[in-house]
DNA sequence: GTTGATCTAAACGGACCGTTTCGTTATGTC
DNA sequence: GACATAACGAAACGGTCCGTTTAGATCAAC
């Protein structure tokens, strides 16, 4: 089960690279396999062949850790479309999340990153002050345009935002993020009013 | 800490009312006092009095005994108003919700709900299958009269409907339930076109 | 009376938590 | 070249909670 890395020893008095990369990848496969429920810091160690003390000198919460895998890669899994229209956008755009949300440990990362926030407080201010900020920086892209271009006024944009927002949550909270949707294409459009 | 009532010995062969008031009062305590961070069965059975495994009997899960303590109060606690006006009624209903989840345990209820479904397959289930269901007949009927008035077609009941519990669902789990969050208003008032 | 389901208490093995201690290893500085 | 510094993994700490099991007591129904 366990590829069982030889022991990394320390390099010196720097963070080492190799032992980050190997927690971060076993973190990942560990949610990949067993999901939030099964997730510990002390299973991340074993199979990262890491000592927990190095994992909680770097990542103090399960919340930091979490953050630090959701990583960079959403923006580069999703491109922020540019049809011209709102509606075209958003599908596409959700369309491409909820993909990402699928098929990646993304997802899983994710709805443990809430579920974490539901109980320490350190890692609902992340959430809420970091992630969030953090990732709505590109959709917002999508409503920012959609306002310039007069489909509605500027002052809705955060309104209409959230919105999208909880929309997506909720789905995938609730574990329904599948490809055909058949209600996806007529709340975006609501949302677009 | 603990008003440590008197041992409650069996009653016979049938379920004791006192005990599972007891667990339920001192799960709603615990709750309220702790959040769901500080919940734990084994701590609900001392405060009960109880013994843990009485309570895995009639609750198997924590969810059983979040939807348990959840109960009714609800849908006595806030009524379905009739304006005349979706967008009056959503506001009234939305404001009492929030109200409702901020000074009750129920929005704590609610949130280690959600946390345990994402950790728990049966919690899961519980949560989309049993207790949404239940607990969306109420406002449901703000939108279906909104339909019969034609304020908008009746196939998008529905689709408004989630879009409004997702927004919900936002601002419960990141902790925004301020009497007088600003977008409110606005927020509704998209919802209604 | 007997049967049977319920109750609490107590203890079980197991999993994690977050921390501390320890000996090792390499870096950067003097 | 010597040395403080800092990171490393292993092991163990005390603690909490899990879900289950065993045991003895209670009471209702038959």
């Amino acid at each position: 089960m366990e590829p069982k890395t030889k022991r990394r020893a320390s390099i010196g008095a720097r963070r080492s690279p190799e032992t980050e990369a190997a927690v971060k990848a076993a973190a990942r496969e560990l949610l990949a396999e067993k999901g939030y429920a099964g997730f510990s810091i002390e299973e991340v160690a074993r199979r990262a062949g890491a000592g927990k003390p190095t994992i909680y000198r770097w990542w103090p919460s399960k919340a930091d850790l979490f953050i630090a895998i959701y990583g960079a890669d959403k923006d580069a899994a999703i491109p922020v479309p540019d049809t011209g229209s709102l509606r075209d956008d958003l599908l596409l755009y959700t369309k491409d999340l909820w993909r990402f949300w699928r098929e990646d440990t993304a997802g899983r990362v994710f709805r443990g990153l809430i579920a974490e926030a539901q109980t320490s407080e350190g890692a609902l201010a992340a959430l809420r002050f970091k992630f969030m900020p953090e990732r709505l920086a590109s959709p917002r892209k999508m409503f920012l345009r959609a306002a310039e271009r007069s489909e509605f006024p500027a002052d809705e944009i955060d309104d209409r935002l959230e919105l999208w927002v909880g929309f997506n949550w909720l789905h995938v909270l609730t574990d329904r993020l599948s490809e055909d949707e058949p209600s996806l294409p007529h709340k975006i459009a609501l949302l677009c009013r």
